[in-house]
DNA sequence: CGAGTTTGACCGGCGC
DNA sequence: GCGCCGGTCAAACTCG
């Protein structure tokens, strides 16, 4: 593993600086001046991020198809019987009798702060719920939304917290939309921002897409104190930058 | 006041 | 036929 993995800090991006023009200098020129040095550093800097992210890219592409190879190798679950009283909240209910799985169903895996009892799962689509049940495989209640984006939409959703891991949510989708998503370009999956969730068949996550993941490398980012006052510097010179007239 | 949520009641399928 | 269970309904309630 990379060691940018395992010490967040050295994501940080380094956005200072250059050396002060020197003291004597009239104040103008010397704003002048301190806005190109630290536009074209923020430029240069800006660059070698983008370089970074793509070798990030790479990286975490790695990741998943890593991951979604040892996925394939680990021998599925048994089905479970009428009889046990499983106690994994993250499968499909137990309808006696009746399809299994259900048609056009997918699963999605959030985790979600433990904090929030809501069972929200955003993921673009708007949702009504309309009944709430604790079932007998989890002590967590399971609650059931239909889309109310449209008034037609077939779409239902069951959200329930893992038995085994509270903060994580498993959202089970059946139907598909026969409605267009959401105008936003992009969505919020247990307040990290992707793609829509993929429906189909079974459970199925997108190999590009991995809500865990992103969400790691987010809590990094906010929680490295020098990537925030990084940004917040950036920022502020952009603003000052905008306010300042250039002179011709 | 309208839209969304909560929650107890009800329904239907299935095993015994 | 009865009871269990997941899913749904709908009245009451909450909130902006």
């Amino acid at each position: 593993m990379d060691s940018r993995w395992a010490n967040p800090s050295s994501l940080s991006l380094d956005l200072g600086v250059g050396p002060l023009p020197s003291p004597g200098q009239a104040s103008r020129e010397r704003e002048v001046f301190l806005a190109s040095t630290r536009f074209g550093d923020i430029e240069a800097k800006l660059n070698q991020i983008s370089e970074e992210n793509k070798r990030l890219s790479e990286m975490v592409s790695n990741m998943l198809t890593d991951y979604v190879a040892l996925s394939g190798g680990v021998p599925a679950l048994p089905k479970r019987k009428r009889i046990e009283t499983s106690t994994s909240g993250d499968e499909e209910p137990c309808k006696r009798g009746r399809a299994y799985p259900p048609p056009n169903t997918s699963k999605a895996y959030v985790r979600f702060d433990p904090k929030n009892t809501g069972l929200v799962v955003k993921d673009g689509y708007q949702w009504r719920k309309y009944g709430q049940k604790v079932t007998r495989d989890n002590p967590f209640p399971r609650a059931y939304f239909r889309c109310s984006f449209a008034p037609s939409c077939p779409v239902k959703k069951k959200v329930q917290r893992s038995a085994e891991d509270g903060s994580i949510l498993v959202a089970t989708y059946e139907g598909e939309h026969n409605h267009k998503h959401l105008p936003q370009d992009e969505v919020y999956v247990g307040g990290i921002p992707c793609r829509p969730l993929q429906q189909g068949f079974g459970e199925q996550e997108s190999p590009g897409f991995h809500p865990i993941l992103v969400e790691q490398m987010v809590s990094w980012l906010t929680k490295d104190p020098s990537f925030k006052a990084t940004i917040v510097a950036t920022i502020s010179d952009r603003l000052l930058l905008q306010q300042a007239p250039v002179p011709n």
